[in-house]
DNA sequence: CACCTAGTACTTTTT
DNA sequence: GTACTAGGTG
């Protein structure tokens, strides 16, 4: 319960805490200010007592702009006198704004509450809930993720008979449409810009899709934005009520706003321009998803009276810590047993530690970082193996596991007519005979068509299919169709007098879910365990009245953010990738996967702007370290595409910064500067005498490990700690309560994810590490997929032909620029990254490749 | 017509 | 790992 006013007319505790200005003479002023600014330095003062129009506040990693926001805040309630809902904070994460107001909460005590705060998305899924209506968007509204997305244009492939893949492929398809949105341009624009022929598909795409989320009352995320800009310009009444409620606007990481959000963010602060955005163009790391650069850039412009806290130094900051350590892996096993050894060393896990041995440092202070959530997984086997408590972020994230999407497309159908994926989603889970045929059947009878121009609601149709009047329906399909529509209305019933928790009871069991996951062994028990969490989960919108804690359930659950997991106290090593990193901070990090075309990825190798942007990436990561860091790369890349030579990143650093850990490794070479070197590797690989056979890893414990039951056991111990520790009590409850009466948008329950989970390939042993398939001499070589036949090209026997970096031509795909090779028995096999198709392994005696000049 | 199994191809980053 | 497909079976 959230600020109710009291009946006695005793003034709630927003108003006790709120100091009237009058009161703040001398002695109790200085209180204030030295309780709010005393913890911060020179500029950051600046910053927090420049309240009064726009501000724009530039600084460097690990400079404390989010407590910039957060004691500025407390300073315009305690100092000045402003309550606390006219505050307004826009965070990157759900996380960051709970962690935010936990800090306010500290300072100020229950004002802490009533102070806006959420991210882009949130703050205008919430607008729009309430006044949506203003520009004509229902107000039961749907939110469909990247899933839900990818459902609906393999809808129109399969009615045109297109495959999902190559220039069709539903991800690229909604990539171009996402970017062409963001761009503010309609399908009608699209179609209008488009030249290749492509584009005029994506374009005819552009049109269906946004049509057919109309019919089905649904939004994409890239909609909330635009449909929350569209409110403030199109809906005068309703954008003036939202100026006058935040009288002084934030903005954290600024740098990864899009032009929507900027916009959106200038229509709220354009009556009173109290707006403050803080932000580090050093790190700005998502431009692929829109964010515009030119938003800190042309913010003094579009403020002229802007006051701009000037960046600081940075890099000196790292003089202080202690030397980064590089580690030049063999191959992604070796690297991750190096990082687990290192942990093991400075944590206390591991026994009979040296007496002189460093204070050991707690595993909540260690996170490895790499670029693609692929990479986890050598990590986790290794962590595993040595029985270290992890949390991975990211990966398959618990919203978007199967069966947890499945219970909610369950809850979104109680709740709508018309939305159809997911209806489509339950009809046939647990397989109850109602296939491709009866689907396209039902399509047909929810289309438009002249008795129904608008069509008929999905759910409408469901319920006629089961009394038999939607021809062509098997008998098998049609009775299951009537139990779903009878199973459907039962809980619609019984919405508003159960709980949210109870309501899921009846999902779980009504639909059969319950009972197919009993009959499914281990892997049925371990979804079952989450469609459980999630049903603990759904107990914290318990204040709510049932109808609005469904909605509001089934809408947070659609917003929350891979960072949203993250637990900075669970006694854990956190694997994260670096995109999600940002913003967080552990005295110890590891950052993994140094090598060409991994990071900087591949696909940056082509480009310019792309590879100044892993740059950044590079310096997010490296800036995460408050104490130690360490970097590694492998030579042997995953995936079989062939070796990587050392990031470009390593040498960028100045070498009086790095202790190379592995120089005095005798396997080192020295014909790298990071020890390990290309040579070395070649031999190690190739001729049969590898140091890897038998023992796994040099300097590891060996022949402990038996991947199979050893894996499943720890997973088993794993699993359970790990999500009877995820659930935390909500700090607070309540949601939705205006202080006065007047409208209020506050603050939201925060959803935790389940930490530390086990993924399933580690369970069953397959993928566990071990020694790889051993082939006498030469390894077995990647699949070659194009077959361009060529003569042989002239070769000096043993010595690779293609250099790193030479621009090559390909018959078919174009120019491209070599990334690695790596010679096999006969032949040289060349990964190149092409400009148009992408990164591909080619076998030089067979593809036809030049070199250009 | 639906369902199951096995085989194949795919993996940048995410609200 | 996941998603998709093809082909055989009930």
């Amino acid at each position: 319960m959230n600020l109710p006013l009291d009946p006695t007319g005793e003034p709630s505790p927003a108003e006790r805490s709120l100091p009237r200005r009058a009161q703040l003479t001398g002695a109790a002023l200085s209180a204030v200010q030295e309780r709010i600014l005393a913890p911060l330095n020179e500029a950051q003062r600046r910053a927090v007592t420049t309240t009064a129009g726009p501000l724009l506040v530039l600084a460097g990693a690990g400079s404390g702009k989010t407590r910039v926001i957060t004691h500025r805040i407390a300073w315009l309630i305690q100092h000045e006198g402003v309550a606390p809902w006219k505050i307004l904070a826009v965070t990157f994460t759900n996380k960051a704004a709970a962690e935010m107001r936990d800090r306010l909460h500290e300072m100020i005590g229950e004002a802490a509450r009533d102070v806006a705060m959420g991210t882009f998305h949130s703050l205008c899924a919430r607008m729009l809930r309430r006044d949506g209506e203003a520009i004509g968007l229902p107000k039961g509204f749907t939110i469909y993720d990247a899933d839900d997305q990818a459902r609906v244009i393999k809808g129109f492939l399969k009615e045109d008979d297109l495959p999902a893949t190559g220039e069709t492929k539903p991800s690229l398809i909604l990539g171009a449409i996402s970017r062409a949105k963001n761009d503010g341009l309609n399908a009608d624009q699209m179609e209008d810009r488009a030249i290749t022929h492509h584009e005029r598909l994506v374009a005819r795409f552009a049109r269906r899709y946004a049509a057919e989320l109309k019919r089905l009352d649904a939004v994409d995320f890239d909609d909330l934005l635009l449909e929350g800009l569209r409110l403030l310009q199109e809906a005068p009444a309703v954008a003036d009520r939202y100026r006058a409620k935040w009288e002084y606007l934030h903005v954290d990481e600024y740098q990864d706003t899009n032009r929507i959000q900027y916009n959106w963010v200038r229509e709220l602060a354009a009556k009173h321009g109290n707006l403050c955005v803080v932000g580090d163009d050093d790190q700005s790391i998502y431009s692929w998803r829109g964010a515009d650069i030119r938003n800190i850039l042309d913010f003094e412009r579009d403020w002229p009276t802007a006051e701009v806290v000037p960046k600081k130094k940075l890099w000196t900051e790292l003089e202080g810590g202690d030397q980064i350590t590089v580690y030049g892996a063999f191959d992604p096993e070796d690297e991750a047993a190096w990082i687990v050894r290192r942990i093991e060393e400075a944590s206390a896990v591991v026994t009979g530690r040296r007496a002189d041995a460093p204070e050991p440092v707690s595993l909540n202070g260690i996170a490895i970082l790499y670029r693609t959530n692929a990479q986890s997984r050598a990590i986790e086997e290794a962590l595993l193996r040595s029985s270290i408590p992890y949390q991975l972020i990211g990966g398959t994230r618990f919203y978007q596991r199967r069966e947890v999407k499945d219970a909610l497309a369950w809850l979104r159908v109680l709740r709508s007519d018309t939305d159809r994926i997911s209806y489509e989603r339950i009809l046939n889970v647990p397989p109850r005979g109602i296939g491709d045929k009866t689907i396209e059947l039902l399509r047909a009878a929810a289309a438009p068509s002249v008795s129904a121009p608008d069509g008929t609601p999905y759910g409408h149709v469901i319920a006629a299919a089961g009394r038999g009047e939607v021809a062509g329906v098997n008998t098998r399909a049609r009775n299951s169709l009537a139990g779903i529509a009878d199973v459907i209305s039962r809980l619609r019933d019984r919405i508003a007098a159960v709980t949210l928790p109870e309501l899921l009871d009846g999902v779980y069991s009504e639909s059969g879910l319950r009972a197919h996951l009993a009959s499914e062994g281990v892997e049925g028990e371990e979804r079952w365990a989450n469609l459980l969490e999630l049903r603990g989960i759904s107990g914290r919108f318990m204040e709510l009245a049932p109808l609005d804690a469904l909605d509001r359930f089934v809408e947070e659950t659609a917003l929350v953010a891979d960072q949203d997991a993250f637990d900075g106290d669970a006694e854990r090593v956190t694997l994260i990738t670096l995109h999600a990193a940002k913003g967080l901070e552990w005295p110890t990090v590891f950052i993994s996967g140094l090598t060409e075309g991994l990071f900087p990825h591949s696909r940056a190798l082509m480009d310019q702007e792309q590879m100044e942007e892993e740059r950044r990436l590079c310096y997010v990561g490296i800036t995460r370290a408050k104490r130690r860091l360490s970097l590694s790369y492998a030579l042997r890349r995953g995936w079989g595409d062939g070796d990587g030579a050392p990031s470009r990143f390593l040498a960028e650093i100045p070498e009086e910064l790095l202790v190379v850990a592995n120089d005095d490794d005798p396997r080192a070479d020295g014909e790298t500067r990071f020890g390990r070197g290309f040579r070395s590797a070649r031999a190690g690989f190739a001729g049969g005498e590898s140091w890897r056979e038998g023992s796994g890893t040099p300097g590891a414990p060996s022949g402990a490990f038996r991947p199979g039951r050893d894996l499943e056991a720890r997973r088993r111990a794993y699993s359970a700690g790990a999500r009877s520790g995820s659930l935390r009590v909500p700090d607070t409850d309540g949601i939705d309560e205006a202080p006065d009466d007047d409208e209020y948008i506050g603050e939201a329950p925060e959803l935790i994810q389940p930490v530390g989970r086990i993924p399933p390939w580690a369970a069953t042993g397959r993928g566990a590490a071990g020694a790889p398939p051993q082939t006498a001499g030469a390894p077995l070589p990647p699949p070659l997929r194009p077959r361009t036949v060529a003569p042989a090209r002239a070769r000096i026997p043993g010595e690779r032909y293609f250099r790193d970096g030479d621009r090559v031509l390909h018959p078919s795909f174009g120019e491209g620029i070599v990334v690695t090779s790596k010679l096999t028995r006969h032949d040289e096999e060349v990964t190149i990254a092409f400009a148009g198709s992408g990164v591909k392994t080619l076998a030089a005696s067979i593809a036809n490749l030049e070199v250009q000049g």
